[in-house]
RNA sequence: GCCGCCUUAGCUCAGUGGAUUAGAGCACUUGUCUUCGGAACAAGGGGUCGUGGGUUCAAGUCCCUCAGGCGGUACCA
């Protein structure tokens, strides 16, 4: 494709005068019942956008670029409205097969972040709250988009914030003290929160100590005191909240470089933002940016008793990021609730320090909703917990393994942005678009090839059935896919391309035997290259294949 | 009210302005093969791409209208 389109690039440049950024697309033909005996592989519309700018008809245009196209023996044709067809010689598969099969990554490698040190920060957890399922979709999607960053020959470090003060953490203790446990577990600490919520909600008094105590939680967190029995539940509550994450990031295959609590960012953000008073004027006491002269909202960021509001701790983590990392470019990957606020965080930050912003990606998604729209609520305690689903998975599938490629193919298959259904059943189901299906496709190609024997492939000379044709150009468009996957954070265009391919392999084996075929031999490497394609791909939305299943 | 996002088959979703007839999966109907691991493959039914306009050689895709849904909208995040 790729020589395609750079010979494309020539010919026009030499043809016509337009301007130099002038794009060449190639792309996959549609699978059309051929009139006559060529068959389209690739195709490009070029001759179409070069109409409009020359004020010529199209397939006047197109004829001109085909009569100058002479290139290996790839054979052109003009079809419906003025789309150049291109026909690959088996030569060029077969090549490509060889390349692939002789070394993978090098052949499918990509250098759009060759030497950037990127910072992700996903999942962000508040300690004292339980993980549920949102925590699974986002922790599993920013690892897919770390790994796309990450072969895209970034340098990658996940990093994680979490909010370790705040009301949640004062509702939390305050029915935490009232039950006076002696060693209470995170399982206390989430039937305390469900309480203290109701507590706060339903009694006036109740609500006046729990902002009291939130106050009190503050100073014990930015002082680091130990001296009181509140004290010493808070830091036991914390450790054993960032133990349980740690436990769940590990079930999950994930890893955090760092975890910056809120209370860690506060100090530098509160500093920041009083060192702009320009950006941040007062108003009724608070420290705000005025959102509404950039076609955005206001929002507070010091409020009245002078705290730093959640606006200014993303100021402070910002800052403190690049301090840490040095970064070229930060990806923050969070709900989309919080599109606007952050455009305004962002904004209000671009006014000293654009540097800063103009590296910052906001990337969101949307809320995991189950079958038959069951309601969840955090507040009432009787939301899904994202153990509870890793769980059921499991036992379901019988296997951890398994349970993870159904879970986080369920997940990673929808495009980011919208909401989401996950269904556990389709999730682990053996047939359709499930990890489990891609899982066992590969898994069965893997044991062919550990039993086939070990001749020398004569791929010069092989003449490819029509099968083996589209199998083949499903690999070179790998590469591609893999481009536009890194360019959007799109691992779902993964998902859909390795669900394609395997359809595609499935057809494959169902009419080309390999085993004791006389080209055998030949067609092992379509099955090994297919094996590491979707190894590949596979573990870029972080599954592995297993052995056996 | 204002700002943003969403609306594609019964259900869940893909779909860079391009290909006669808009694609998958599930579900449904029917077939294939004495299985290289059948957890397979093939065929079929099922669509006024929310509505109405506009731009374009070409619109599910871009612009506008309206309807329905979701999110945000000053001291939670």
């Amino acid at each position: 494709m790729e020589f395609i389109k750079t010979t494309l690039e020539q010919i026009i440049h030499d043809l016509f005068d337009v301007p130099a950024d002038f794009s060449v697309e190639v792309t996959p033909a549609p699978e059309l019942e051929s009139t006559n005996s060529f068959r389209a592989d690739f195709a490009t519309n070029v001759a179409m956008k070069l109409a409009g700018l020359l004020r010529k008809n199209p397939r006047e245009v197109a004829k001109l670029i085909t009569a100058k196209f002479d290139s290996s023996g790839i054979s052109t044709e003009i079809a419906g409205p003025g789309f150049i067809n291109f026909m690959l010689p088996d030569a060029y598969f077969t090549q490509n097969l060889t390349n692939l099969h002789t070394d993978f990554d090098k052949n499918i490698s990509c250098n759009a972040y060759k030497n950037k040190n990127v910072v992700t920060e996903f999942s962000d957890p508040n300690p004292f709250k339980v993980l549920h399922i949102g925590h699974l979709y986002t922790s599993i999607m920013g690892e897919s988009i770390s790994r796309l960053i990450e072969y895209a020959g970034g340098t990658v470090h996940r990093v994680n914030f979490g909010g370790d003060v705040g009301l949640h953490v004062a509702k939390t203790l305050y029915a935490l003290e009232n039950k006076n446990l002696q060693d209470f577990t995170i399982e206390d600490i989430a039937a305390a929160y469900v309480e203290g919520t109701r507590a706060y909600d339903e009694d006036d008094s109740a609500k006046q100590a729990i902002v009291q105590l939130n106050k009190t939680i503050y100073d014990i967190s930015a002082k680091d005191l130990h001296d009181s029995q509140l004290a010493q539940d808070y830091w036991r509550g914390r450790k054993l909240s960032y133990a349980y994450f740690d436990d769940f990031y590990a079930r999950l295959g994930v890893h955090f470089e760092k975890y910056y609590p809120e209370s860690s960012v506060a100090s530098k953000g509160l500093q920041i933002v009083k060192e702009h008073p320009e950006v941040y004027p007062e108003s009724d006491g608070a420290l705000v940016f005025r959102g509404e002269d950039y076609g955005l909202h206001t929002r507070v960021f010091v409020n009245r008793e002078g705290l730093p509001t959640y606006e200014a701790k993303d100021v402070g983590l910002l800052f403190t990021k690049n301090d840490d990392y040095h970064f070229d470019e930060s990806v923050v990957i969070t709900g989309n609730d919080i599109i606007d606020y952050m455009k305004v965080v962002l904004k209000s930050i671009e006014q000293y320090a654009p540097d800063l912003v103009a590296k910052t990606l906001h990337i969101t998604h949307g809320n995991v909703r189950l079958p038959g729209n069951q309601k969840m609520s955090s507040r009432k305690g009787n939301f899904i917990k994202a153990v509870d689903i890793l769980n059921e998975v499991e036992q379901k599938t019988g296997d951890k393994t398994l349970a993870l490629a159904a879970i986080k193919y369920g997940l990673l298959k929808y495009r980011i942005g919208g909401n989401i259904e996950f269904d556990v059943e389709e999730s682990i189901s053996t047939t359709g678009n499930s990890g489990i299906y891609l899982l066992y496709s590969a898994v069965r190609a893997n044991k062919i090839l550990s039993s086939t024997s070990n001749s020398k492939p004569n791929l010069e000379n092989y003449t490819l059935s029509s099968e083996e044709i589209i199998l083949n150009k499903k690999f070179l468009t790998y590469r591609t896919v893999l481009e536009q996957a890194v360019r959007e954070k799109a691992p779902h265009l993964i998902a859909s391309y390795l669900f394609d391919l395997a359809q595609t392999f499935s057809r494959f084996y169902e009419t080309c035997r390999v085993k004791g075929d006389q080209h055998e031999a030949e067609r092992a490497v379509e099955v090994a290259v297919f094996a590491k394609t979707m190894a590949h791909g596979l573990n870029l939305l972080g599954i592995n294949i297993p052995e056996e299943m």
